[in-house]
Formats: C-alpha cells, structure tokens, sequence
RNA sequence: CGGGGCGUAGCGUAGUCCGGUUAUCGCGCCUGCUUUGGGAGCAGGAGGUCGCAAGUUCGAAUCUUGCCGCCCCGACCA
C-alpha cells in the first residue's frame, strides 16, 4: 500500500484523553478513533490487525473441532427472560428503546435457543460452536481505550456435552487452543484460576497479561507458576498462636482512634493483635466481617458466604451498633459474625467497643464472641508465602484476554435444552462457555511491544511486514528503485506499506516508520543507490545493514525466518 | 453512582480568577519557490456556533443557572 494514497493518520502529539500507552500508540498510528465514550471505529491500519488475530482465532477454533456460527446482535428480550438475565444484568445490558429488543452482551442464551431446538441426541453431541461477534454491555466506566469499551468485539465459543467427562475434554481443548492462540499473538501471558461470578458453573480459569494497565489483580509464583486472581487466590502467612493465658475485657477510652494505624499507634501495640470490624448487609441483615489488623476483605469470597452482601452505608452502621465505622467490635454485635481464619481462637486481642471513641481490650475471641465463624476472606498480600512451594508470591495488576467457564446446566436446564441419552431418559445439555476479548489481545501485544518511538511489531500481527521508505522521492532514481522494490517485495508475499511521499523530510519518513513499528523498514536513498544498495532495519533491534539489492529477498527471509 | 479535572480550528494550547477593539501560539492543512539520511526554510493563505441552552450586562470565551460530552480516581464489572 502506498502511504501517499493511504487513510493512516498518525499523530505527532499525544491526544489530551489517551493515558494508558496501548491507547495512546493507537491512536497516534491510525489503529482507532474515538467515536464516544467506549466506542471506537478501527481505522484501514487497526482494522488490518483485528482480521489478523481473527484468522488465528478461527484456525485454532477450527482445529479443535470449532464450528462459526455469526449470531444477531440484536436479540429479542423474552429469550433472555428465560434464564433471567435481562435483570442479572440490569443496567450493563442495553435495550432497544421501540422494540422488545436488547443488544447482547453475550450469546449463551442464543446458542443454547439454538441447541435445544437440534441437539436431541446423545448422537449429536459433542459440539463447539463459536462466533466472532460485536458485544455490547453499557459500562459505567469505559477505560484505558478499547480495553474496557461499550462496544467490542468477542470470540465466544460454546461446548455442548452429554456428561461431565466430556465437558472436560472440551475445556482443556479450548484451554489448548487459548494457549495456542495467545502464544502466535507473540503475548506473555499466564493463565490464572478465577471466580466463576455470574455466570455460574463450577470451574474457571482466565488468561492473563501483566499490565499497569490491567483492571484486575492477579498472585503469581515465579518458582513455581501458581498463579490466581486474587479474587480467589490463597496463600501461605505466618499462624498467628494464641497467648498462653486470656485478660479480662476491658474497656478503654480512645478518643478520635478511629483506623488500626491510630490504634495502634495509640496504644503501642502490633495491629496483629487488633480484630478489624467491616457490616456488611446481606439483604437487609447485617453481617460483621472481622479481619486482622489491616487487612482486607475479599467480597469475592464472602460473596460465597454470604449472598449480596454490600458495605454498610455511615447511618446504617450507626444504627445497628451505636457507635461510626472506626468504633464497631464484635464483642456485644448482634448478628452474625465472620472472622478470618487467621484471627481463629485468638486471645487478648483489641477492637471496637461499639462505642464511639472507645475499643475494649483482652478479648478472647472464643470466650467473648462465642456465635463467631471462620472463613478465609482476606486479600492475600504481595511477600507472602506460595502454597505449593513456599516463594514468595508477587501481586500486580493485569489485563483478562480470555475467560474459559465450565458451566455445566445452568442455562440447559432454565431453557430446557435437553437431550436422550443410550437409555432414552432426558437429561439437560452439558455446557462450557469460552471468551476472548480479540481487542484486548491487540492493546495487550502493544501494551507489551513499544518503545519510546512507536509500536514494535512482530511479523504475525503487523499491519504490514516491510516498511518501505523512499527517501528524496523527486528524484528520478531513487522514484525507480523504490518503486521495484516494492513491486518485487509484494510479488514474493511481502505486505508492503511504502511511504513514496514527494514531500515529506527523511526524519519524519523515519519517525512515522519507528511509530508504526513495522517489523523491517527497508530505506531506499540516493547515496547507497550508486552502489546499488539500500539500508534495511530491524525496527525492534534498531540494527541497520547496508544490503545490495538483488540480495534483498535472500536477507528477508533469513530474518523472517530465524 | 460518589469524588476530582476538563471542553477554545484536524491535534496540542493561551486567554477565564478580575467581562471591553479583529480570540493567542505551535503543529498540521492550502499556494509558490527552495530543501530531502532523523519531525526543513522563506513568502502568502484558508480554517472558530470559544461544548449546548437560557440568563445577567451597553458589551460574555470570561459572570450565573441548567444541560451535554470527555478524562482520571473510587464503586461496579464475565
């Protein structure tokens, strides 16, 4: 493609809105433009790259047996009645203002309308059907670019099996062609084990990519790759033991004490020996969450516990225990009462006293809080100890590209979509559904691919291969040279982008082919021309080699090839 | 939904507090000439509902009110 004649408008400045470094690279090489808030065109350039990950989508899906389907995306409401999710997702979905319509924010529901209507079998079983798809879902929050948009673009995938065993098997296929596919995209990635949420089943796992820019936070192992979403992950910390002999309780005045710290502080004591209270309210009855010293509560655990469990609001708080957030105790809570495994059977402990500026003192958890439960609800803490061997776990942020879910009959059975089996007796599909975010694996592999100049493409997702420039195009050689080369590269397979602008100055030839980063740039001038030769670089090394022209095919593929 | 910030030409911006000729500057764009190995020079030129609406005023980018949009933090989130 000639650049002269192409639609790719790069920008020289960083757009004002643009933060996060994928973002801000696509916007300024021509990938996206903005239309609103989380919606975003794809430029020619963009555009290029989504086929790209698309076609290595469909070979893998294809590979595991994958059929494509393509889905409306416009669904009518009453089959998302049927497994009530119009209301699960409330406000994330989007409906159609002059129809019973809504814009789907993911097809279990249409697959499964579709399987129950043809899959009556065991014979028929199993399936995998996918498509590659626009979703929608209204954000409340569009961030970081297409990474979290209103609109995008989705590969799901659907298994369909007669019994647990072949759900399996699909899932570790899908599992292998994720793998496959993330690993040809060229991305660092880990796969994670993660929270089912609402979309329930009974196993899940998520890939991961490390990013600054991620939205969720992830444990990882180095030694020994354990790695978990903390919403779920465990770790290994120091038991804490319980103190030979109990005090008594007692009350102590602390006026404006209200965060561990200031107690702490306060009272010269190790917040290992405070209790931390949070209420929650779980359909208008209060629960008391009782953490050690500083730590957090992971709601995605005691969303396991207890069922939407919420924060409780300053008056609700005051009401229930007479006393704001930085004085509530368990001791004397009515309701029930979690604490976190690592304050079981603690003694001579500190917390609130239900009192404003007071916390009470010698509290032995087992004597005093005597309707108390245990359960694992903290979020683990980058430094502690992996559970399978002992290193040290690292805690960071990351992206999700894809989400691989065993469902099981969730929606088989709420939509009826049954089957015979070798016995004739009914029974409800077995199902697994798959996702990968296909422009998230964009913004992830620049996220993971730029340097100070531009996006560094490898030569599976780049728009282009070879970035032919010519320099001083009103020069009559150097019009001819580079107007061979790029005839002669394309007919050997080479996408050609060539820059054959008559005006533009060598440096902004060269800064536009650094920002658009593809992987060769081969540079056409008149001084290396008289010696028939041009100068070929490698955009991710920086490496320049002088190459004499009729060599030029034989030095690419070496370089495409290593 | 809570908190903060922003909205002036395609992009980046000055001016807004304290109202006053023709709205600033850089990049980009157009024309001509020169220039062509790391974002050129000279000369000339085009491009603006100052987010929208109402109000105050002799006069509003500037003050007031309402609305819309965008970004960031939080909440939320397959």
């Amino acid at each position: 493609m000639k650049l002269s004649k192409s639609f790719i408008p790069t920008l020289k400045e960083v757009p004002n809105d643009a933060v996060v470094t994928s973002h801000v690279l696509m916007l300024r090489t021509g990938m996206i433009r903005m239309l609103s808030a989380g919606i975003y065109s794809f430029l020619p350039l963009g555009y290029k790259v989504v086929k790209k990950v698309c076609e290595i989508i469909r070979e893998e899906m294809d590979a595991i047996g994958g059929q494509e389907f393509h889905l409306p995306a416009l669904n009518p409401k009453e089959i998302w009645e049927e497994t009530n999710r119009v209301e699960a997702f409330g406000d994330t979905m989007f409906h159609v203002k002059n129809r019973e319509y809504i814009l789907a924010p993911t097809h279990e529901e249409i697959m499964t309308y579709h399987a129950r209507r043809v899959l009556a079998s065991y014979k028929d079983m199993p399936q995998t059907w996918y498509q590659i798809q626009t979703k929608f879902r209204n954000e409340p929050r569009p961030r970081s670019g297409i990474i979290r948009g209103r609109q995008f673009l989705m590969k799901d995938s659907y298994s369909f099996d007669t019994s647990s065993e072949g759900l399996d098997a699909s899932y570790k296929l899908h599992d292998s062609a994720y793998r496959k596919i993330f690993e040809r995209c060229g991305l660092k990635f880990f796969v994670v084990g993660a929270s089912s949420g609402a979309m329930g089943g009974s196993g899940s796992e998520e890939f991961m990519v490390k990013s600054s820019a991620g939205e969720d936070t992830v444990a990882y192992c180095e030694s020994c790759g354990y790695a978990g979403n903390v919403e779920v992950a465990v770790s290994k910390v120091e038991p804490l033991i319980r103190k030979e002999s109990s005090k008594e309780i007692y009350e102590i005045h602390t006026p404006n004490v209200k965060s561990i710290d200031e107690l702490c502080a306060f009272l010269n004591i190790d917040e290992t020996q405070c209790a931390k209270s949070r209420v929650y309210i779980s359909d208008n009855t209060p629960v008391l969450v009782l953490m050690l010293g500083n730590e957090e509560v992971n709601e995605t655990k005691l969303e396991k516990l207890v069922a939407n469990a919420r924060p409780g609001h300053p008056e609700e708080l005051s009401e229930l225990t007479g006393a704001d957030a930085g004085s509530i105790g368990p001791v004397g809570f009515k309701g029930r009462i979690i604490a976190d495994e690592r304050l079981r059977n603690l003694n001579n402990m500190f917390s609130g006293a239900n009192k404003n500026d007071y916390h009470i003192g010698g509290i032995d958890l087992t004597r005093d809080v005597t309707n108390i439960e245990y359960a694992d609800l903290r979020i683990i803490k980058a430094g502690e100890g992996c559970t399978r061997c002992n290193s040290k776990l690292d805690v960071f942020p990351a992206i999700e590209l894809g989400h691989i879910f065993k469902l099981g009959t969730k929606y088989s059975e709420s939509m009826g979509a049954l089957f015979l089996d070798e016995n004739g007796k009914s029974h409800p599909i077995i199902m697994g559904s798959y996702g990968i975010g296909v422009e998230r694996v964009i913004a992830c592999y620049i996220e993971q691919n730029n340097d100070e100049k531009g996006i560094v493409w490898d030569k599976t997702l780049a728009p282009f291969h070879i970035h032919l420039i010519g320099l001083n195009m009103k020069k009559e050689e150097v019009i001819t040279a580079s107007e061979n080369l790029y005839t002669s590269l394309q007919s050997e397979g080479y996408l050609v982008l060539f820059d054959d602008r008559k005006d533009a100055q060598a440096g902004f030839k060269f800064n536009d082919a650094d920002l658009l980063g593809m992987p060769i740039q081969i540079i056409v001038g008149e001084k290396k021309l008289k010696e028939n030769k041009v100068e070929l670089k490698i955009r991710k090394s920086g490496e320049r080699f002088e190459v004499e022209i009729d060599q030029i095919n034989e030095t690419l593929k070496n370089i495409f090839n290593q």
